[in-house]
DNA sequence: GCTAACGCTTGACAATTATCAAGCGACAGT
DNA sequence: ACTGTCGCTTGATAATTGTCAAGCGTTAGC
């Protein structure tokens, strides 16, 4: 791993507390490794093994039940994934593949337990980074449950809008396949949901978005910080 | 609060490693109340000032949307509820309602984090705590995404009957319509959901529910450990 | 350059789920 | 006992969502 890939790794808040010998250590037996595109690095079911960590590209954690199939999140660098299942020693749920060509530290199970037992700080860090990952699946699931197909993409596109500055003009960050998957829904649908969508002034054309008008959309979508709102 | 309450508090996983001096140190300022049935305990969106414990009785976890509601889960004795929004000092996501007449035990968030940066071993188990929370809402989305009404009907029904080892004799522990809401669904489907496992042996008289072959019904149900154990 | 695969869209249709309305029975309060 | 409320169920109907099929354009591989 070079210098400036560790570096970033050590910026997140779940190591940012650390010093640097104690976070060499906790890399002692850990994998920097490069993937290239759709390639499935946890198989739901799997022992938890392995901390991962996505350093560049990007990752998909999703989950198959009978002949279905469905998205949960998206992991982008730099952050982890799958911290539970570790913790608890338990199987993995999701199951990850790379989105694109992708950069993956995997660090070893016991190394973070150990860090735990050795470094107050460490846990501490450890309890705020499962809280906001608890906070988040809440978030989906009441996103799921109160919205239909349309506000939820509604509100994800005002989101979009949020993130990327862009005064109306959105970029999807991922194939609309997918979206549908996140979004709960089948991509016939979010076809017809993109259309219901165009009186309140957004044209699609490919994965570039105009919204012509926020304010007619946020009518629409009702976005609340308390579902909405990807920090807090 | 009487010393036999103390201690089953005391025996939480969350609390079970403290010394007594410890723990009662934690309980200082802390608040045991009992409150009758129907009783609105948090308001979604309010800051999350006391960690909140189910000595007694039910508390029924929910949001509420434009004009929608859903219940996103239940606390039963004994166990914590909305840990995740007093380690981030954000305000809760859900709020909480008493199901019956129930004691709640309230402790301070402060002195949460106070015991975490002075009890490593109290950070590792709220650690554990919040990763056992985290997989619980995986899988209940899991569930939501993968499965339609009936099958999570069914998988309810399944694990009802594991946890009361009745062989096959199911007594609700809800009501109707809330068992609905948990679901992700309204009390009218709810009802043909229970008419459609009709032929796979499910005779429904009030909250007495018969399962007249768990056999046949898991052949519809499909059960995963992925989704449908709790723990794990 | 050709072909095959894939993502996306649209249409037609089916399944699922929600809404509205009515009725029944249990229960609480007067 | 009467009355109103509430939980639950059922029917009719509408809205939402999923499935199947076809077609189009892009892309990757031969």
């Amino acid at each position: 791993m070079r210098p400036e890939n560790r570096n970033q790794v050590k910026e997140l808040s779940l190591f940012r507390g650390m010093t640097d010998g104690a976070f060499d250590q906790l890399l002692t037996g850990s994998f920097f490794q490069r993937f290239p595109a759709h390639v499935v690095l946890i198989r739901e079911g799997d022992p938890a093994d392995f901390l991962h960590v996505v350093v560049d590209g990007g990752v998909e954690l999703f989950s198959n039940w009978r002949d279905h199939e469905s998205t949960i999140s998206i992991a982008r660098p730099v952050s982890t994934f799958i911290l539970a299942a570790l913790i608890r020693d338990a199987p993995y749920l999701m199951s990850a593949r790379t989105l694109d060509a992708s950069s993956i530290l995997m660090i070893p199970s016991e190394n973070i337990r150990a860090a735990m037992v050795d470094d107050g700080a460490f846990s501490i860090a450890m309890v705020g980074e499962l809280a906001a990952c608890f906070r988040q699946v809440v978030k989906a699931q009441k996103n799921l449950k109160l919205r239909s197909g349309v506000e939820r993409l509604a509100n994800y596109l005002l989101r979009l809008d949020a993130e990327q500055q862009g005064a109306g003009h959105v970029v999807l960050p991922i194939e609309k396949k997918l979206l549908a998957s996140l979004l709960g829904m089948t991509p016939e649908n979010l076809s017809r949901a993109f259309a219901t969508l165009k009186p309140y002034g957004v044209t699609v054309a490919n994965a570039e978005i105009e919204i012509a008008n926020p304010g007619d959309l946020k009518t629409l979508a009702k976005p609340t910080p308390l579902i909405d709102d990807p920090d807090s």
